[in-house]
DNA sequence: GCAAGGTC
């Protein structure tokens, strides 16, 4: 189709990779062609021609042949190319005519698990099973050395074990989350005759179970009071502040003692420690860095960063974002980057003192095999950036200016002042240089705190001693930024995918958005697991699948012993939930039907939220029972006028279609009725008391 | 409307 013959099909990752790597290889030509509206590039050597093309991420991902969402298990699954995209589809189709006029094929994908897996997918599904003659070109960073090197050196069929241990992975939180989340709806669905979206899966699980082994810690702990004993100081008619030497004292009769001993007693310089502390530079973002800051400054969520920092990295402002890397690329030139960047008058001051300098970053010690640090290209913004894109660039300017920057010197002072034998400690801090901190202002700053001058065995007028009651604090609910955090030390979920799964826990209503909390339905959830599936979610399970992992990966075990081991376990687990199907319904129903009153209790009191009157209230016998929907989850549900007198009638409303009322009411419970009209205009005619014993006949 | 993992 391109009129040659014999050439090696390149399969890259991304258009970007694709466009370097053409550009590093080539030694005689290279041009881009588009076919179908896909872009190629052909980069000529004196032997050989490459052609370049690339994938976006997985074109395959997998699926449940059947498709039919209410039946459970379900462990035959298939690769299937990822239809919701057009663009996916025509480089599927591009690649698939260019393999045909190939003799030679690359694997060029990021150098890791994923990359592995992507291409050995596009080679064997679009190229006519290539996977195995391929050549696998590897390389940890973008330069065109490091890539001209990788494909000096590649070889045939080295990633094979590693893309089959990624293949099965895949298979395997498939057909685990896949099962689970569908249990958990159909016993919801069967109880309630409601359609909730419950989601439980190798990652989601664990984070779910990080904040709720949080929130079990808080509501256990016991505060213990201690004291802190404070004095202050007088010197050359200038006050000061001291401390008691012990910083927590736990019996309050040894507080007052102190306090009593020390009263209107004379105080006495003991001694006198010089200290210079230096604060090294920050290290280049990576993602989590990134967001965690963003966090701090900002009080942004890491998706809201993630989104924001791909809006950037699309208009070529900042390199790509989703990296572990604390390292900048040795190829760029950081002179340049300053230089350009310089030349936005907001930056010019920075970048003039930068440029006096030789630029050596302070790297840190997490590197990423595919991408190197955040940093800014030095491309110009062409457009206005908005307010809150702008914070985020502008703090990654800065950040990329700070990490070139000199250490910070403070000179800290701490004197230590007797009164009857009790020594108390002053300190003063002082900055002699500001170094990178003058970089990233106003990102951070530091207080200086001011000592009068003394010396040993000076006096110093007591000006009084107190005690402070305090009490022992338990570890703070994590927040979105912690959380993540949380996930990244725990090595679950990827440095893209993390943010994502914490948004997803919000989603479902199993974790709280601010100061993160699990919900009810998110204990719910996991006491479920725990109760009726604990062997999947036995770290020991967890252990053998990764050792499993670890053996396919170097070929000494098969991944459908893998899968098979995963299978028996799984069968076993979910029959013995379904044998609970009802119990476990019914609980997480009655979570789910309560909690969403509580959720939008104030909901109820602002009436542009209520939608329709349904009838009168069958607990309260006073109140009018209203459909309303939850600002917070934004679902809709029944409850009572009265809630605010303390009424707790609530019932889960059906969230697709539209909700007619009638006059009538259930004459078996005395609830309401109401029509639904579903999407293909079915009406339905239910009792909306999801308890109501004719549950299973009511619809006509 | 299901997982987790890539990407635009």
């Amino acid at each position: 189709m391109l009129g040659l013959k014999n050439y090696t099909l390149t399969i890259c990752e991304k258009p970007d990779t694709a466009r370097k790597i053409a550009k590093a290889i080539a030694t005689d030509d290279c041009r881009e062609v588009w076919i179908d509206g896909v872009q190629v590039h052909i980069a000529t050597t004196k032997e050989k021609t490459f052609v370049v093309c690339y994938a976006l991420g997985h074109l395959y991902t997998l699926e449940d042949p059947t498709g039919n969402r209410h039946v459970y298990p379900v462990f035959e699954v298939e690769w299937v190319p990822v239809e919701k995209k057009f663009k996916v589809k025509n480089i599927i189709k591009v690649i698939g005519k260019l393999a045909k006029d190939a003799s030679d094929f690359i694997n060029a994908c990021d150098f890791d698990q994923e990359g592995e897996v992507i291409g050995y997918n596009i080679l064997k599904y679009a190229c006519g099973n290539k996977q195995e003659k391929a050549y696998r070109a590897k390389f940890s960073m973008l330069t065109e050395e490091e890539l001209r090197n990788s494909f000096a050196s590649m070889r045939q069929g080295t990633g094979i074990g590693l893309a089959k241990a990624g293949r099965t992975r895949h298979v395997l939180d498939f057909i685990y989350g896949v099962n689970l989340s569908r249990a958990l709806v159909e016993s919801v669905y069967k109880s309630s005759k409601r359609f909730r979206n419950l989601t439980i899966g190798r990652v989601q699980g664990p984070t779910l179970s990080f904040v709720i082994e949080r929130e079990i810690e808080i509501r256990n702990h016991v505060p213990i009071p201690y004291w802190q004993i404070n004095a202050k100081f007088e010197k050359d008619g200038q006050t000061f502040n001291a401390r008691y030497e012990k910083e927590k004292i736990m019996k309050l009769i040894e507080a007052k003692e102190v306090v009593t001993i020390c009263k209107e007693k004379d105080a006495k310089v003991t001694n006198i420690k010089y200290l210079e502390k230096t604060q090294e530079p920050p290290t280049p973002f990576n993602l989590s860095d990134l967001q965690r800051e963003t966090y701090r400054l900002f009080r942004f969520s890491p998706s809201f960063t993630l989104s924001i920092a791909e809006r950037l990295y699309l208009d070529a402002l900042i390199s790509y974002p989703r990296t572990s890397s604390q390292k900048l690329p040795r190829s760029i030139d950081y002179r340049n980057i300053v230089r350009s960047l310089g030349s936005m008058g907001v930056y010019t001051a920075l970048a003039c003192s930068l440029l006096c300098k030789r630029l050596i970053p302070h790297e840190g010690n997490k590197d990423d095999p595919a991408h190197p640090a955040i940093y800014p290209t030095g491309e110009i913004p062409r457009r206005k950036l908005e307010g809150l894109e702008w914070k985020v660039y502008d703090l990654i300017v800065k950040r990329f200016f700070a990490t070139f920057g000199d250490s910070v010197i403070r000179e800290n002072v701490s004197v230590m002042i007797n009164i009857s034998d009790y020594n108390f400690i002053a300190e003063s801090r002082t900055t002699t240089d500001f170094g990178w901190m003058s970089y990233y202002k106003p990102y951070t700053s530091l207080v200086d705190i001011e000592l009068p001058p003394m010396q040993v065995s000076d006096t110093v007028k007591n000006l009084g001693v107190k005690s402070v009651e305090k009490y022992t604090q338990s570890s703070p609910r994590f927040s979105q930024a912690s959380l993540v955090e949380k996930m990244e030390r725990e090595v679950i979920g990827t440095k893209a995918t993390r943010a994502e799964i914490v948004h997803m826990l919000i989603e479902r209503n199993y974790i709280t958005r601010e100061s993160v909390e699990a919900t009810d339905l998110g204990f719910a959830v996991v006491e479920m697991m725990q109760r009726y599936m604990p062997d999947i979610i036995a770290t020991e399970f967890t252990r053998t699948v990764e050792k499993q992992l670890e053996s396919v990966e170097c070929d000494k075990f098969e991944s459908k012993k893998v899968i098979d081991g995963a299978i028996k376990i799984l069968t076993k687990s979910l029959s013995k939930f379904r044998s609970k199907e009802s119990e476990v319904g019914k609980e997480i129903s009655d979570v789910i039907a309560s909690s969403d009153v509580i959720a939008s209790s104030d909901v109820i009191a602002r009436t542009s939220f209520v939608q329709k009157q349904v009838g009168s209230c069958v607990l309260c016998n006073a109140g009018i029972l209203l459909i309303i929907r939850s600002r917070q989850s934004g679902k809709r549900f029944i409850g009572c006028s009265n809630y605010e007198k303390g009424c707790k009638a609530s019932m889960p409303l059906p969230q697709t279609g539209i909700i007619r009322t009638s006059k009538k009411t259930c004459d078996r419970c005395k609830w309401p009725i109401v029509f639904v009209k579903s999407k293909n205009k079915h009406v339905w005619k239910m009792c909306v008391n999801i308890n109501c014993p004719t549950k299973n006949k009511i619809h006509s």
